[in-house]
RNA sequence: AGGCGCGUAGCUCAGUGGGAGAGCGCUACCUUGACACGGUAGAGGUCAGGGGUUCGAAACCCCUCGUGCCUACCA
């Protein structure tokens, strides 16, 4: 006997499910060769993070798909695994060490990287086991990390194929620089915020001669590091000055006007001061003028010693403070002004960046970036939405070369050495060109204190090459020192044999190593068997933030190493906000955990509410109270299957192909039918949420609220014929209902699945439904059967007849199929509408004092004389009448338009003349009816 | 400033040329033998506004207003 929990509790089943699922091997791809492969890679989640609801719904599009496809015959492969995420975990790490009162210095670089592990080890990957939760299908014995050492190799790999093929190189310029994280950042790593601020206007004082000219700026204490003031050539006020020389204030130096078209002659006064160390623009102004750059500020954001002796060591706040106070003191301020502006900040520490003159190792990018756009508009890949396509062009059209360098310790290190015993080509030894700076001084015997130096200088202090290398925090190799980039660690110079030689100290951007995920993963640069099957995967499921920090880069780097696109959809889902359409944040408080929205409402209607509300193109809104909606509709799910399961003994297990079905049965596998294709077909076009809705809708609307109901007087007779086809049929469209619904509720879909049907061994392994029958006479006669319960529902409703009165109706049926179905239904009719009789035929007639309800080939009359007022049942035809009015002159004036019926399509024209005769017929009879109870009434009847 | 969206029922949103839909909410009635996490019946819309194309526009085009996001600039 099958057995039913009264209520469905999720938290009971679900943990069980996973396990079951996990542990049977099931997210394992089918090894089966004939099957087609289907392949998606997580979009790996920081080893930092916890699930948010961006996860949540990333996640459970992935699962649906995933699900879906296994259960439609295709090898699945969904790979999980995660980022080690540089900058992020390493910021993690140094605030637990400052708990203890360390730096990651004191502790020294290779303790520290142990100590990340063992972060990792300990806290790392919380974010597997909530996706686990949410019912991940993942394969987790293929689970893979940016820092494991396969993925190690990749990157290694590549880094050495680009290098040799020149696409690597190192550069001084410009970068943001996060002087609390104490790296480079890439420009997509910048985030730019209003920020109010000061505009601050300074007196620049001519050489010779009097008068000044006023500069504006928001920085002024990166006036010690100006090299020249800009005028617009074009700017009357200023044309005297152009090429005059100006004293820089609080400094000894003098600097030149120049006139560049570039300055905006309207934005402040027109004269602006240009610091090429510390602006971008300034910088490209000063390539152009060959200007030099002073670099004023540090790594730390603390003045450096060309700022000048009173300034040097000040943080860059305390020294705008101080150059103002002494700009004041010289009467060379002339005022400021509060001025809002966008300020670049660490989008992980939120620190305001410093625009630094640093080396840094790049990626040239306008080759691979170029057959990336190519792939996309060959449709070799392709966005869901398309309307990403234009974002995707645009970005990477302005796309600049990529700065690959951090300086971190997290990461994977640059595969590059130097020898300082070596001379470079032009001669230099290469020992003067790298310089060290010691984590603290070191003091001789003799009080001498060495903080760092050239590395030939501290050779010859003394420091044997090992201490050197221990000692040193930071090392700064010059651009001109010869670089040897391999892929095995290099023990010796490949030049001169010493074994003296340094390795760069920087790590990789995170997202070089995420850029080879489709194919690293894979095995890649070994030619694996998974590489070959599942290469390149089948869709990306991601959100647009990181189309050009992932996806782009993705691109690039699959079509370089592996001559294909990565994948061939990139299906981009919304943000999810909050109910009033908020970004979620913390510091707002509209966070939304979903692991507290699992446990109040279970996963499966956690899973429903993304998958519906997942609209293509649309952010979106999550709401709980849609949430509760759900977890209703699983109720409803969970009772209705309570109720079939009660028939159990009239089961025989045999498909609806093998039996007789009665009309309402047909209807309903025909609906079934209908909606199989709509699920199919809706996400085979990535459209959840009309499969969402449309499964909802089958399930509430057309089985449990019409077919269930229509079942009840065929199940309740003692001894009927047509018993056991409805059950059979119940249990069918059951049946196919929850193998529909799995991919989206995979749980309480297995637990009605083991519970009543107990096939295969997890409906995970059964076959999704697809290319069922259609039954359209079915469902034309059904309309028959609708509208007669519908109409003198209708009735009831409206004339407000208590339900528990009993009462009787007429249909005098127009055509002979219409008597001949509602007829065969007859206990269905009466059941559904609690009539204790109802006369159905052509020569039916009207009794005196009826309600009544014109349909389709039918009229409804429900006798209502000595029930109620007549006078209600009047208002309700007189309300109905204007309704038909309205309809009749719209379409009246419609068809009597020459122009429409000269144009309009033949079939649009026969929709609206049947209407229109339709809508006449419909109005003759319930003014008839109204004038028979108006005479009733008037007669006092 | 440039680009991309959005504006449809009280709320959240579907609806890509033939006269308006869903879910939730609301109203009335109902402990009808799966389900009150329910049933039945209702109410509710100048589809932001204006103009155009068309026989016909919520849909296509233009303008305006409102709103969101992205990119750039911000000395």
């Amino acid at each position: 006997m099958i057995k039913l929990e009264p209520n469905y509790n999720p938290a009971e089943i679900e943990d069980t499910w996973y396990v079951f699922w996990d542990g049977n091997g099931y997210f394992r791809p089918d090894p089966d060769p004939e099957k087609k492969p289907f392949c998606i890679v997580i979009p790996p989640p920081n080893v930092t993070g916890s699930l948010h609801m961006g996860h949540a719904l990333n996640a459970t599009i992935q699962d649906i798909l995933a699900r879906w496809k296994r259960m439609t015959g295709f090898k699945v492969l969904w790979l999980p695994g995660m980022d080690h995420a540089g900058i992020a975990t390493q910021n993690v790490v140094e605030r637990e060490l400052s708990k203890e009162g360390i730096s990651r210095y004191e502790l020294g670089r290779d303790a520290f990287i142990g100590r990340v592990w063992k972060w990792k080890a300990e806290y790392g990957g919380k974010i597997i086991h909530q996706l686990k939760k949410i019912g991940a299908s993942c394969d987790w014995t293929r689970e893979r990390f940016t820092l494991d050492e396969g993925l190690s190799r990749a990157v290694r790999e590549v880094f050495v194929r680009l290098f040799d093929e020149g696409l690597i190189y190192r550069d001084n310029r410009l970068i943001n620089w996060c002087p609390r994280c104490h790296t480079a950042l890439s420009d997509l790593e910048v985030e730019y915020e209003e920020t109010e601020g000061k505009l601050y206007y300074i007196k620049y004082p001519l050489a010779d001669g009097d008068g000044y000219i006023t500069v504006a700026t928001t920085r002024p204490e990166t006036l010690l590091g100006d090299t020249a003031v800009a005028v617009n050539p074009e700017d009357p006020r200023y044309e005297q000055f152009i090429g005059k020389v100006l004293n820089l204030p609080l400094t000894h130096r003098k600097i030149p006007v120049i006139a560049d078209p570039a300055v905006d002659s309207a934005f402040g006064t027109g004269a602006v001061k240009i610091t090429p160390a510390h602006d971008f623009n300034d910088e490209a102004m000063g390539k152009r003028h060959k200007l030099p750059s002073i670099s004023v500020i540090t790594e730390d954001g603390k003045m450096s010693a060309e700022a000048g002796e009173k300034y040097k060591g000040l943080d860059r706040y305390a020294c705008r403070k101080a150059v103002i106070n002494d700009l004041k003191d010289e009467d060379l301020l002339e005022s400021e002004k509060r001025h809002v502006h966008s300020v670049g900040h660490c989008y992980r520490c939120k620190t305001v960046i410093e625009p630094l003159l640093t080396i840094q190792w790049y990626v040239r990018i306008e080759s691979p970036a170029a057959e990336a756009v190519q792939a996309v508009k060959d449709g070799k890949t392709r966005f869901i939405p398309d309307s990403w396509d234009n974002n995707y062009y645009a970005w990477m059209r302005d796309i600049k070369d990529w700065c690959i360098s951090r300086q971190i310790w997290w990461g994977h290190r640059i595969p590059v050495w130097y020898c300082p015993e070596c001379s470079n080509d032009k001669g230099v030894c290469q020992g003067d060109l790298i310089e060290h700076i010691f984590y603290k001084p070191v003091e001789f015997g003799n009080g001498r204190v060495v903080n760092g130096g050239t590395y030939s200088e501290l050779r010859k202090s003394g420091f044997s090459h090992e201490e050197i290398i221990r000692d040193s925090k930071i090392i700064h190799v010059s651009k001109s020192v010869t670089p040897f980039c391999r892929r095995e660690d290099l023990a010796e110079c490949p030049s001169c044999g010493s074994r003296h030689i340094i390795r760069d100290p920087d790590v990789l951007d995170t997202w070089f190593s995420s850029a080879l995920w489709p194919f690293s993963t894979l095995g890649w640069p070994d030619k694996t068997e998974d590489l070959k099957t599942f290469y390149p995967t089948s869709v990306l499921v991601t959100g647009f933030d990181i189309i050009f920090f992932w996806v782009a880069r993705m691109l690039m780097m699959g079509l370089k190493f592996m001559e294909d696109v990565p994948f061939r959809d990139v299906y981009i889902h919304a943000l999810v906000r909050d109910a009033k359409g908020q970004k979620m944040s913390k510091s707002k408080g509209n966070v939304i955990d979903p692991l507290v929205m699992i446990d109040k409402y279970g996963a499966d209607a956690f899973r429903f509410s993304l998958a519906a509300f997942a609209a293509q193109g649309r952010d979106v809104r999550f709401s709980e109270e849609r949430l509760e909606g759900y977890r209703h509709f699983i109720n409803k799910l969970w009772n209705a299957t309570k109720f079939i399961i009660r028939n159990e003994e009239s089961w025989t297990k045999q498909p609806p192909a093998g039996m007789e079905p009665d009309l309402a049965s047909k209807w309903i596998l025909s609906r079934l039918a209908f909606t199989v294709d709509e699920v199919n077909r809706n996400l085979e076009d990535y459209r959840f949420n009309d499969a969402a809705n449309s499964i909802y809708h089958f399930v509430w609307h057309e089985f449990c609220d019409w077919y269930l109901e229509l079942s009840k007087p065929v199940l309740y007779q003692e001894d009927s014929t047509g018993k056991t086809a409805m059950v059979n049929c119940l249990f069918f469209v059951l049946e196919k209902s929850i193998q529909l619904l799995h991919p989206i509720m995979p749980f309480v879909t297995e637990e009605i699945w083991k519970d009543v049907f107990g096939k295969e061994d997890s409906i995970m392994l059964s076959r999704y439904p697809s290319g069922l029958p259609r039954f359209i006479a079915a469902e034309e006669s059904m309309e028959y059967v609708i509208n007669a319960i519908t109409g003198i529902r209708s009735i009831r409703g409206e004339l407000n007849i208590s339900p528990s009165l009993e009462i009787k109706a007429d249909i005098k049926t127009l055509t002979e199929k219409a008597e001949a179905v509602l007829n065969s239904n007859l206990d269905a009719l009466k059941k559904l509408t609690r009539c204790k009789e109802i006369r159905i035929g052509g020569k039916v007639e009207r009794l005196k004092g009826s309600a009544v309800s014109v349909m389709n080939e039918m009229e409804i009359y429900v006798p209502i004389e000595g029930l109620l007022d007549i006078k209600n049942e009047i208002n309700r035809l007189f309300k109905e009448m204007a309704k038909l009015d309205e309809s009749l002159s719209f379409l009246n004036k419609k068809l009597r338009n020459e122009d429409f019926i000269n144009n309009a399509p033949k079939a649009v024209l026969e929709k609206d003349k049947a209407k229109f005769s339709d809508l006449v017929n419909k109005r003759e009879k319930i003014e008839e009816n109204m004038k028979l109870l108006e005479s009733i009434e008037k007669n006092g009847g």
